[in-house]
DNA sequence: AAGGTTCATGCTCTTGCGGTTATATAGCCG
DNA sequence: CGGCTATATAACCGCAAGAGCATGAACCTT
């Protein structure tokens, strides 16, 4: 199964798992909170069933609609060799900060720049960054 | 900053980031992998760059492509909530398992159906899931 | 049976995205 | 300098996705 990313690139679909989260809505309510047409919602409530990432249950005429994490696993699992580049970058800023406490960063922003890079290079002769294509 | 998720809907855009999991690349390198042109391989770094997910150095005519993991911090903080559920369903069919060991399933799928429910609908008259818009 | 809810589907329109081709830019080497 | 290499940008195209509107289907209520 492939990984979810294009489901949850919408973020109307997003928001409303995320609204699932709390607990079971009629569509009517998802509706209500995203701010779009009933057949809007109901549109993406398709894209996520047929992701799987929802389950529908009938009630008369109305439907609950309930969320289904499992494929979300796949997407977690995708970012698990990335994970640990981020916590190491994160770890060694604690060691930074530990060592000189001095340090007279007040924001909690990790400066990324401060950290010896992770992976190195293969013996490019250090230029600056490419200001090139950022100025559009 | 939003959620890179649109970003990483590319399959190409994806398999860029996993290649320069390994090492930091040349653009033709990432084209011959990717299996598209050079300039498809130029605007798919684009956009990463500006999701601020590559780095560039420059070698020359050269363009060292490395990996940025720091956006994907985003994408997992989103993820967070949602991690617990599966975990907990997980958690459960090892309960399971643990309690009944004589259980028949030789393969290692989580069999979901098998654990109760986590988020139990309020009060709905318990009825089949509806077949209704699968059948396409 | 009639009318009112609640939701799904079909259609149309428009926009954006990914892809390719052609061209521009930058730097190397002979 | 001239040509070659490596990459970015521009222009264009086709298609699919998202949004809205109108309608259909299911079910309740009276």
């Amino acid at each position: 199964m492939a990984i979810p990313f294009d489901v949850l690139a919408e973020p109307s679909r997003r928001q409303i798992l995320d609204l699932l989260l709390e607990r079971p809505r009629l569509v009517g309510e998802l509706t209500e909170h995203l701010g779009l047409t009933q057949p809007g919602t109901s549109k993406h409530l398709r894209v996520l069933r047929e992701a799987g990432l929802v389950r529908v249950r009938r009630d008369a005429q109305r439907r609950w609609y309930e969320l289904c994490p499992e494929p979300l696993a796949e997407v977690d699992a995708w970012l698990a060799p990335y994970r640990r580049l981020w916590t190491d970058r994160l770890d060694a800023l604690e060691r930074h900060l530990d060592t000189m406490p001095e340090s007279l960063d007040a924001t909690g922003e990790p400066d990324v720049a401060d950290v010896p890079d992770v992976a190195d290079v293969p013996d490019v002769p250090d230029v600056p960054d490419v200001p090139d294509g950022e100025a559009r």
